[in-house]
DNA sequence: ACTTTGGCTGTTAGCGGTAACATTACCCCA
DNA sequence: TGGGGTAATGTTACCGCTAACAGCCAAAGT
C-alpha cells in the first residue's frame, strides 16, 4: 500500500475522486463536466451522479493552468459609490452573460497608484481581457496593459490616446455642448461647482470644454467651487449656498455631476429661488435619481449602459482573432429638463 | 537543439525568462518576487531589475496551484445599485487591505439560482473565504459553502441559521423597534410601502417585526403598497400618492428603504403636507443621501461599514486556526430625524 | 585542521486539471 | 473477411509555479 487509504473527509475533492467513484478515467470525467467531446449517455449519467453525490466543485485554477484559458474579464473602475459605474457594470455583465466570460471588478478610488496595483493583480490572473475606466494611467500601467497580449478596452472617455480599444464619449465636447445650450438660453453669469479630485479627469475635461465654449462667446466663469468627500447631495446644497453668497448675481450653476446638482436644486427650491427664471441649473450623467426630484434637472446622459455593452462586445468579439484597437465614440444627448429657460 | 530558439516576442513571460535574464535559478527568482526566504541583496537587485526590464507579471494561477493558497475572498451580494452594498464592500476592502487578501465581488440580483451559480463559480477558484449576504440560500448553496472547508461569513442578517459565521443585525427587531417608536409618538393609522421582491428577505423580516409590534399594541397596518424596479425615489413618490389617495386618514408611512422614503418625503413637502404633524415618515438604512434632503428622514442605520469590517476580520483571523462559527449581532440605532413627532 | 553553523542557491516532484494523441471495440461495406 | 471508419475511452506530457529538501561555501567554534 503506497498511499494511506484513509482519506480525510474534509479534504477537497479532485477529479480523481469522481473518477474512482464512477469507475472511469479522470479524462472522461473532465469531458463530462465540461460538456466536451463524445461521452456515452450512460457514462455521462454515472459521472454526473457521482459528482453530485460527492459535492465535487472543479478546480478552475488547475483547469486554467492546463488549458491556458481563463474566462475572466478584469474591470477596473474608480469607485462604486458613484452610481455611474454600477450601471456600466450592468451593461458589461449583461453582455458577457452569454459568452461564458465573467467580469471581475477592481476599484481604484481615483488613485493612479492603486490602479496600477489593481491592474497588476488582475493581469497576474491572466484574464481574457481588461476593461479599464479612463485613458489616464501610470506609464507602468499602460505598459503592462499593452504587453498583456489580451484585448484592452478603455471606457468612458475618448479624449486622448488609447492603449488598444476605447469606448466612450468626449467629455470636452459634452462640456462645450452644455455651455452652448446655456448661453443660447440667455444666461451670462455662469458658475461651476464640482469635484476637487485631481484625478477625476473626465470632470476636468468637461470643465475645460465648458470654459472653452464660454470663452468663444466672450464669457468666463463667474465663480467656481470645489468639494471632496461627504454626501454629494449635501455638498451640492452647501456649494450652491456658498456661490450664491459670494457671487449673488450668478444666473447659472453648472455642476460636475447630477448628485450635487440635485442638492443645488433642492437648495434653490427650499429658498424659493425661481428656477430656471432667476437661476438655471445643470448637472451631468443622467442618473435615475433625477426622475424623483420635484423638478427635472438639466443633464446629459453619459451613455453608461451602452458603454458597458460595447466594451464587453469588443472583448467577447476578440476572443479569437485579435484585430487592431478600435475607438467607438458615443454621443450623449442633452436633456434640458426644467432647469434651463427655453 | 531540442526547442526552437526563436521565442515569440509576444509570448507571455515566465519565471524561466526572468531566471535566464538574471542568471539565477527559477526558484531564486520566485523567492525574490515573493519576498520569501533568504536571498542576497546583490541577487535580489539583479532579479528585480531583470523582471522590471522584461515587464514580467507573475502567473498567480500557477502559483496558486503549486502553493494551494489563493489570496482571494469571495463576496456575494444581491445588488450594487442599492447604495448599501457598496458601503459594506468598503468596510470589507478597508479591513482586508493589509492582510494580503483581496475581495472579489459577485452579484446575484436577488435570485437564489443566480446566487448558487455565483457561489459555485467562486468556490471553483478556491478562495480563502467567502462572505455572502443573507442567510437564505438554496440547499445546494448551503451544502457547497459548508463543504468548502474555508471560513464562511453570512452578513447583514442574523435572524436564522448560519452555515458558519454571521455578522449582522436583526431586521425583525429593527422593524419592531421602529414600530414601537412610531406608536409611542402617537401615530395610529400606519401604512407600509416597500419592495415587492420576494427574495428581499431582510425587508420582509423588518415588515414582520413591524406588524408584530403593531399587533402587540392592538393595531394593524392601515394600508400597504409594493413596487419593483425603476427609480426608487420616483417610486417613493408614486406609492405615497397612491396610499394617501386610497387611505386618506393614514398618519404614518413606513418605507422599506430610505430611497423610497426620501421620495415620499419630497412628495409630501411638494404637496404642502405637514410632516411630521399630519403625517410621519420613516425609512431604513441611514444612507448618506438623506443628509442633503430638506428635512431629515427618520431611519435606522444598518451598520453597513461595521458589518463589512467585522466580516473581513473573521475571514482574516481564521486563516490559520479555523474555529467554530461565531455569530455577531450588531445593534442599529434609531435616528428619529425630523419626520416623527416628538 | 575539522566540524559546525547559517546564509544562499539549486534540484526535484508535484499541485489538479486539459490538449493531443493513442487505443479499443464495434460496425459497415467492398 | 479484412480494411477503414467512428464513437467512446484511456495515456502521456505538460501548464508555471512553489514546498521541501539538498547542496555549497565561507565564517566561526573547538
Amino acid at each position: 500500500m503506497t498511499k494511506p487509504p484513509v482519506l480525510d473527509p474534509r479534504r477537497t475533492l479532485t477529479l480523481r475522486d469522481v473518477s474512482e467513484a464512477s469507475g472511469v478515467s479522470e479524462m472522461t470525467v473532465s469531458r463530462v463536466l465540461r460538456n466536451r467531446g463524445d461521452v456515452s449517455d450512460a457514462t455521462r449519467e454515472r459521472v454526473l451522479e457521482a459528482a453530485r453525490a460527492l459535492g465535487y466543485v472543479p478546480n478552475k485554477i488547475a483547469g486554467a493552468l492546463a488549458s491556458q484559458r481563463v474566462n475572466l474579464v478584469g474591470v477596473v473602475i474608480p469607485s462604486l459609490s458613484n452610481m455611474v459605474f454600477p450601471e456600466v457594470l450592468t451593461g458589461i455583465s449583461d453582455t458577457l452573460e452569454d459568452t461564458g466570460l465573467q467580469p471581475v471588478v477592481g476599484v481604484t478610488n481615483y488613485s493612479p497608484e492603486r490602479e496600477e496595483t489593481v491592474i497588476y493583480e488582475m493581469l497576474s490572473w491572466r484574464p481574457s481581457g481588461m476593461i479599464v475606466a479612463g485613458l489616464e494611467h501610470t506609464e507602468a500601467s499602460r505598459a503592462m496593459l499593452a504587453q498583456a497580449g489580451i484585448p484592452i478596452v478603455e471606457i468612458m472617455d475618448i479624449d486622448g490616446d488609447a492603449v488598444d480599444s476605447a469606448v466612450g464619449i468626449s467629455h470636452r465636447r459634452a462640456g462645450r455642448q452644455m455651455a452652448e445650450a446655456i448661453i443660447a438660453a440667455g444666461y451670462r453669469r455662469i458658475a461651476f461647482c464640482g469635484t476637487m479630485m485631481p484625478y477625476d479627469h473626465r470632470a476636468r475635461k468637461r470643465l475645460e470644454g465648458f470654459e472653452e465654449a464660454l470663452r468663444k462667446a466672450g464669457l468666463e466663469l463667474a465663480d467656481r467651487e470645489f468639494y471632496s468627500g461627504g454626501s454629494a447631495l449635501l455638498k451640492g446644497r452647501e456649494m450652491t449656498e456658498a456661490v450664491l453668497k459670494r457671487t449673488p448675481d450668478v444666473d447659472f450653476l453648472y455642476y460636475s455631476n447630477d448628485m450635487i446638482g440635485a442638492g443645488g436644486l433642492l437648495y434653490c427650491l427650499d429658498k424659493g429661488i425661481d428656477v430656471p427664471g432667476k437661476i438655471g441649473l445643470a448637472g451631468f450623467n443622467g442618473v435615475e435619481l433625477l426622475d424623483g426630484l420635484p423638478r427635472r434637472l438639466a443633464t446629459m446622459d453619459a451613455c453608461r449602459l451602452e458603454i458597458g455593452r460595447r466594451a464587453a462586445e469588443i472583448i467577447a468579439g476578440k476572443r479569437d482573432g485579435v484585430i487592431g484597437g478600435e475607438v467607438i465614440e458615443l454621443f450623449p444627448t442633452l436633456q434640458p429638463g426644467d432647469t434651463i429657460r427655453r
